[in-house]
Parts: structure tokens; C-alpha cells; sequence
RNA sequence: CAAGUAGAUUGCCUUAUCGCUGUUUCGAUUUAUCGAGAUGGAGGAAAGUCCGAACACCGUAGUGUAAUCAUAGUGGUUAACGACCACCAGUCGUGAGGCUAGGAAAAGUGCAACAGAAAGUAUGUACAGGUAAUGCUGUAGUGAAACCGGGUAAACUCUAUGUGGUGCAAUGUCAUGUAAACUAGUGUUUGAGCGUGCACGCGCGAUGCUAGAGGGUAGACAGCUAAAGUUUAUUAGUAAUAAUAAACGCAGAUAAAUGAUAAGGGGCAUUUUUUUAGAAAAAUGUACAGAAUUCGGCUUAUAAAUUUACUUGAUUA
């Protein structure tokens, strides 16, 4: 198990990413949400992520980057939960609904909970 | 010692684990990926985007005029500036110093609280003087200012000088796919082409199919980081700054790297407790803030610390 997240797993793609919130489904943990959509891609990855803070709700721009780092952390350290348990090949936007500035712990106790049920929703749509 | 004035500097550190990104070396192969190693990787404001430039494209024959906006003592610095430095003047402060609203009121228009008869078309009252006669002359009284070519330009205005626009999402190169139109070839029952992996067979099949050219979307590359460079020293200059020498080689991401977690330590501030007037312990706090083409300024935010020069007051000798 590597608990790397380099440049192929990320989501850069902007016609993916628009694909991606016209048409994906999303479950959400506060103060996180995450919007799913099974598709195909060229790299030998499972997953392409990104992350997104608002600027709405956080104007300063050391604050928004702050919480990027922390979500991409929690998400390199427990991306196994999902990809191990994913046949096809997702794209995933995480998004930061919460408005106070988080923890790490907390971040990382969403991301958790927020996998969990994603794969309780996807198991329920195919069977 | 206290209070203050003007500058300059710094902007926490170490270790472990797991990661991100640029460059580079070696090794593997699947030839564009993987693995291992080495080595760079946020700021004093990276911020606001307010000025000035470099660079790029568009506009423009050239020149002038007008409008718009900006600037406004004198001299200097600079690539340039509305920035900076020096001096003068005015003004505020006991002072060190701070501030600038610093061209023109004899082109025109406007404005002037209170007081006052009257505030710009002057001239009332009282007293005195004077005349043929008249506010013709003086004084008193209000006011910052009362006829003076008055004041005010931080009112319009005038004068002088400058001023084209858009910004790296600029711009250039490559270019998968694809609609219509264009050109060439080929084809319409003598069947091009497509599907069924190939052949056979079967099915579909006609402004069709193939190619070119074109356009330039997704994306990639260049622009992109060696620059009016940084540090130190010397010299010239009151200074801004300039010259010379030596050393250094200093981020380059793109849904956007420069991190996350844990442990330990340091400085300072505040509070509490202890105490032998030295100090010790504990708790809390430790800022503002994140590159996006690049420079020079300005403005704004900022816990705390270091330091230089000077002023005023007090004390001691």
C-alpha cells in the first residue's frame, strides 16, 4: 500500500470536471461533500481527485490553502478505504462545505466517514 | 532613569514518519513510465492593483489642435515616475522633528457664517473739516477682511508640462477529434465504403466514401525566470544614488507544489504561585499573511525582538 497522490491521480481535467457536476451523484459527511461519477480515463490509476475550498466562505487565500493541504492529506492516508473496494474507474471532487476553519482530526474522521458511505451507496445501485 | 522623535534589521529552531514539485545522475524496462540517489522549493509585505517601466499585440503616414486625466517652489537622482533626495518658504511642536492645501486673483463666473448700515454695483448714522453743490475728505463703530487692481483657485477656471488602447487568460509554435462549405480522386445496382476480428457468406448502403487544404476546440510546448540581479567592501557625493572589485548562481506551480502528523527545545510578553530584593515553576499567547510574466515605487496589515542617532525632563558625580 503506497499512500502517495502525485500529479496522475489528480483531477485536472476541465471538461471531466464539468462532466463531473452536471451529471455525478455526491454523498456528504460535514463539513465535507463529495461528488462521485463513474467514468474512464487514459492513466492506470483507479481514482482522479481534487479538492475545493469556496471562496466564499474563506476570502483569505492562506486559509483556503491551508484547508486544501489538509484534505488532500487526509485523503492520500485513506484512499485505500475506496480503492480497494472499487472495480471501474471513479473521479471524485471533494468540496469544503463547512465555514470554521478545521483540524486535521476532524478532516480526516469526515473523510472516513464520507468513504463509508460512498461504498454503501454504490454497493446499493448495482445490486 | 522616564517620556518621546527619526531611521535600520529580524519575522522561531531541531528530529522522526508519511508525502508534493522543479532540475539532474544511475538502473530497469512496457520508450514514457517505474525505482533508487543527489540537489533547489514563499514574503517583508508574496497583499491592495494605486503610479512608473520592460515585454507583447492592436491602432496610428507625419504634424498640429481640442477633449480627458494627471502633475505644479528651486535644484538634483533614476531606465522611468505622480517616486526618492537636498535646500528654500509656509505652518504645527518646548524640542528632536512632523506636515504641504507651495503656478496665476491685472481674463471671466461664483462664494464669504456671526457681527455690521453696507461683504464687492459700496457708503448709512454721529462728529469734524471742506465746497457753488455732492460721501468730497477724515475720525468713530462691526469684523479675519470695509475700496485696496481686497480675500478665496482644499470653487469653477486660466497657464505650463505630460498623456493612444489592451494586458502573459498578452503573443507565438505544434495539434487528437469534429460541423458546414471548398479542392482533388473515386462511386451510385457493372456496388465505393461500413459492420460481422481476417477469408467466404450475410446485412447495411448513396450530395456517399477517401485524401488534401482550412479552421484552431481539448491538450502540449515556448513566453518562464540571469534580472535596470543579490551580498560584501572601497571610492565619489550633504543625500537620493553612481562607479569599481570580489563572491553567489537564488521557486517556477497551472482545479495551482513549497506540506501533514508526532515529539522536543528556544526567545519574548502577560497572569498566577513560590522566594533569600538575584531568581524559579506553571499556564496562556507567539502576528500579518501564500508566489502566478518580471522589475522600481507607493499604500495598507503585522505578535514580538534587536539596534543606531537625537530631543525634553529628572537624579547622581
Amino acid at each position: 500500500m503506497k499512500f502517495t497522490y502525485n500529479k496522475s491521480e489528480k483531477l485536472k481535467s476541465e471538461k471531466l470536471i464539468t462532466k463531473l457536476f452536471t451529471e455525478g451523484k455526491s454523498v456528504s459527511a460535514y463539513p465535507l461533500r463529495l461528488v462521485f461519477l463513474k467514468t474512464t480515463f487514459q492513466d492506470a490509476v483507479s481514482l482522479k481527485t481534487g479538492v475545493s475550498v469556496p471562496k466564499r466562505n474563506f476570502k483569505k487565500a492562506v486559509d483556503r490553502i491551508r484547508i486544501k493541504r489538509l484534505m488532500r492529506e487526509a485523503y492520500r492516508l485513506n484512499k485505500h478505504l475506496v480503492s480497494n473496494n472499487i472495480s471501474t474507474q471513479y473521479a471524485f471532487m471533494i468540496l469544503y462545505v463547512g465555514k470554521e476553519k478545521p483540524t486535521f482530526i476532524e478532516v480526516e474522521a469526515a473523510t472516513k466517514k464520507m468513504f463509508d458511505k460512498f461504498l454503501v451507496k454504490t454497493k446499493n445501485n448495482n445490486s
